[in-house]
RNA sequence: GGCUCGGUAGUUCAGCUGGUUAGAACGCUAGCCUGUCACGCUAGAGGUCGAGGGUUCGAACCCCUUCCGAGUCGCCA
């Protein structure tokens, strides 16, 4: 039976007693281990400060039988004396290992069902079982820390925000869906039978309208909404910490606000001091040297253009992807010759068929048996010393190539890249490496849609200079939209908006929206600009990966606590879920079923 | 929607080319034990081999379907 505490009040943390040394204490938390000995009974007693030594002594302490009831995750309240252990029962591995609590009095507060899976730092138990049995997991020690860290992370954000004239303001969760961008989640109301709010997947255009009321500077950590599939950066729920200012620049202020909210979260939640400013790149150089948007500089194996080569050879793929406005691209895998075989280099081409690429081309340059290839027979003496001088192919190395658009050589060399490095252990974990990427296009082309789409949002302004280029070259147009990479993952993401009423109706004439569906979708919002608009602009950062990054997590779901997985439902709560059919009927929805 | 990997006691796993009653460790239960901290010793319980179908004299193992989980491509302004 579970008793109550009566009078009894927690004095000490389980994690803190070394400090009471001599005093009587009384500790309340959970058995992470009992050790019966007989007449002498062990139990380790477990809070989120960490593990104290219990120790019942039938010589002693007179309820001895209640204290051989004790098992696995009985929560405890104990009262004794802190006492110094004698030299050979010190327990290096523990923090408290030095001190244990004569026990004088015991409460069994709750009794506890053998816990499915041991409670315990680095579990090896299947995610499935620590899923389902949630509340169980996150008494885990490495489960725990990872949410205080990330509590650390909101607390300095709100501290650096306050300090830097951001005011906290929250915007609905019940909004409009909108056209452009991810799948929304829908909610049906019973007071409006066949139409819908949006759950928001991000709160943009509210951020904006605070501009326009001037709040000049806002900010909110919230959740935003995406029905897309997961990853294991990606979550259906996650959570922003979201920023707008007015009156700013991106170099000048946003950039620079950010670095200051970025090194005091590095600072004051982990303990680390991050150089400023942070390294900037543009789009263009992240995507020409390293394939990707979100670059991890932490190692080389950079990409090489070598279509002008590749145009005049005669290896119809390489002439071909040239000639059809694509290039030809390679990776230089220095010293890779002796790590790879030839079957696993027809992996890698397995592995970049994947990434949609047609094949993967290569070159190898034996130490001892010299240059093997089945394309070199196609390039010409001075095409292949060309390219051995431009890609510093030497002996020991290797030379990966895929032709084909742009957008696929950089996607399939890019994950190349990440994937051999990865693979070879070139990256240097105990580093961060940040960087803006900077200048990114405003636009790219769909051609699923046969139009093109705003890359970043449709109220991204374009950059000064290349505004003339939005009626003659959508395309060339670049945005003063920059996100914040840190270790190959985007981080964060924002931009300068538009703030001119006639430039924010260009742009959505170039996305091909035409006024009535702007009208009806964003109305409210393009009508606010009429009424004075201040220049501003934001930016985003995912929470939730700044948390994976500064815990070393590798999956998202261990920096939230109460996760989805790959199917975005729930398995301890089991949702989503089939309702009562009168709840539907309210709603005014009818299942249509197969 | 595609590709890849996985699912066997509570947990982590083993289980050969299809062949007796599916094993081990930890955990759990009971007994003994006063200095353990991976406590120890003795005994014991515990399995629809994810599910359904098929092939076979015989299936955890082969085939088909399906459910669940992971990674990834598409998707994610």
């Amino acid at each position: 039976m579970a008793e109550f505490m009566g009078e009894l009040r927690r004095t000490a943390f389980c994690g803190e007693i070394t400090d009471k040394l001599g005093q009587e204490v009384v500790v309340m938390g959970w058995t992470a281990k009992r050790r019966d000995l007989g007449g002498l009974i062990f139990a380790d007693i477990r809070d989120k400060t960490g593990i104290c030594q219990a120790v019942f002594d039938n010589a002693s302490f007179a309820d001895f039988a209640k204290a051989e009831r004790i098992r696995s995750e009985y929560v405890l309240a104990v009262r004794g004396v802190v006492r110094a252990r004698s030299e050979e029962t010190v327990n290096p591995k523990l923090p408290t290992g030095t001190v244990e609590i004569l026990v004088s009095e015991l409460k069994i507060l709750s009794e506890a069902e053998t816990p499915p899976f041991a409670i315990e730092e680095d579990s090896d138990v299947n995610e499935l079982i620590r899923l389902k049995y949630r509340y169980l997991d996150l008494r885990r020690p490495d489960l725990q820390r990872r949410l205080f860290l990330r509590h650390r992370i909101t607390s300095a954000a709100r501290h650096y925000l306050e300090e830097n004239g951001f005011t906290e303001i929250e915007t609905p969760f019940l909004g409009k869906s909108t056209p452009e961008g991810a799948r929304d989640y829908l909610v049906p109301s019973r007071v409006h039978p066949g139409q819908f709010y949006a759950l928001p997947q991000s709160p943009q255009l509210y951020k904006q309208l605070l501009m326009i009321a001037g709040m000049d500077r806002y900010y909110q950590i919230t959740k935003c909404f995406r029905d897309e599939d997961l990853r294991a950066n990606r979550q259906p729920e996650f959570t922003q910490i979201d920023m707008e200012m007015s009156f700013v620049e991106e170099e000048s202020d946003v950039m620079t606000v950010m670095e200051g909210l970025i090194a005091r979260i590095f600072s004051e939640a982990a303990g680390i001091e991050l150089p400023r400013p942070f390294r900037r790149m543009t789009y263009r150089e992240a995507m020409d040297r390293f394939g990707s948007d979100k670059p991890d500089t932490r190692f080389g194996l950079e990409l090489c253009n070598v279509s002008d080569l590749a145009e005049q050879s005669g290896f119809r793929v390489f002439a071909e992807a040239v000639k059809n406005g694509g290039s030809v691209r390679c990776i230089n895998a220095k010293g890779f010759e002796e790590k790879l075989s030839r079957r696993e280099i027809d992996a890698l081409g397995d592995f970049v068929k994947s990434c949609r690429a047609k094949g993967l081309a290569w070159i190898t340059w034996s130490k001892t048996e010299g240059v093997k290839s089945p394309i070199t027979k196609f390039l010409s003496e001075d095409t292949q010393k060309a390219l051995y001088e431009r890609t510093g192919f030497e002996p020991g190395d290797i030379l990966f190539f895929v032709a084909d658009r742009d957008e696929i050589v950089f996607g399939a060399l890019g994950a190349l890249r990440l994937h051999l490095g990865e693979r070879e252990n070139l990256i240097d974990k105990s580093k961060f490496d940040i960087l803006w990427v900077t200048d990114f296009p405003l636009l790219e082309y769909s051609e699923e849609e046969g139009r093109f789409v705003a890359m970043h949002h449709p109220f991204t302004s374009p950059k000064t200079e290349d505004l003339p280029l939005l009626d003659t070259d959508p395309g060339k147009v670049r945005a003063k939209a920059y996100d914040l990479v840190i270790n190959g993952q985007e981080a964060g993401g924002g931009s300068i908006r538009i703030h001119s009423q006639k430039i924010q109706q260009k742009m959505f004439r170039t996305l091909g929206l035409s006024d009535e569906v702007v009208a009806q979708k964003f109305g409210y919002f393009v009508n606010a600009f009429r009424y004075g608009t201040p220049p501003h602009g934001g930016l985003a950062f995912g929470l939730d990966r700044l948390t994976m990054l500064l815990t070393g997590a590798e999956s998202i779901r261990d920096v939230i606590a109460f996760p989805k997985v790959q199917t975005a439902s729930c398995l301890m709560s089991e949702a989503p879920n089939t309702v009562d059919p009168k709840q539907l009927e309210e709603l005014g929805i009818d299942i249509v079923k197969e």
